[in-house]
DNA sequence: CCTAGATACCTTGACAGACACAGTATAACG
DNA sequence: CGTTATACTGTGTCTGTCAAGGTATCTAGG
């Protein structure tokens, strides 16, 4: 991974929320889909992104099921509740208003 | 604090770098002057500030003396030194980079 | 047939940054 | 003389991330 995980920090949640949005998903792909994104820049450590999903869970943003693949590896869906929905839109909202102040908080002023 | 303080996690070194790159300053100033720089909508926790000069002090990023106020409570400054000046400017090109990775995953697509 | 690699998931334990909470001390103001 | 503002410090806790290990299935190559 080519930057620090730091910077990344408290986005794991926003990111898997984003990727159910469209349909219903699994977290190899989903990592997948990062690294493919990211050009390989970023991808999620498994025991992150196998955590951020109980959490999610446990939290009501996301619920699961088996699927019924009846050859390959057995791979849990998971889908985006009603909650997860609301609680992408604020994040985004945060999100964009964070780097705002961040900007103005680490951008050297140039006078 | 209005905005999640994950999404800020990571960048209280470089907030504090920054702050000291045109002069030597101490822990209750630079809070003072994010406080007014956010409009109050983002306040490092005290906690937080002084064990991040510990570390930044421990790593070599920035050096400190006592003030030699004969009023008033002590203050101990801080002054950024050369090596804290190239992790502020990786620190900050690390941020421009981080920022559009997580646009890229976090933003909806409009199709 | 056997092995290596890709797919796919899970658990445990440790770490580091942020913070709540508590404490110390000085000066100004009514 | 008590409150507020200034200014710093220490202890302990919480949470997200990750390293390291494990399980199981399928495919391709030798």
């Amino acid at each position: 991974m080519s930057i620090t995980s730091d910077l990344l920090r408290g986005h794991t949640d926003t990111i898997i929320l984003k990727h159910l949005l469209k349909n219903d998903s699994y977290g190899y792909e989903i990592n997948k889909s990062i690294q493919e994104k990211t050009q390989g820049r970023y991808e999620l450590k498994e025991a992150t992104l196998y955590s951020a999903f109980r959490r999610l869970e446990e939290t009501g943003l996301i619920s699961s099921y088996w699927g019924d693949e009846t050859t390959g590896a057995r791979r849990r869906y998971y889908t985006i509740t009603g909650s997860g929905k609301s609680v992408y839109s604020k994040n985004l909202t945060d999100w964009n208003e964070a780097k705002e102040i961040i900007d103005e908080l680490i951008k050297e002023e140039c006078k």
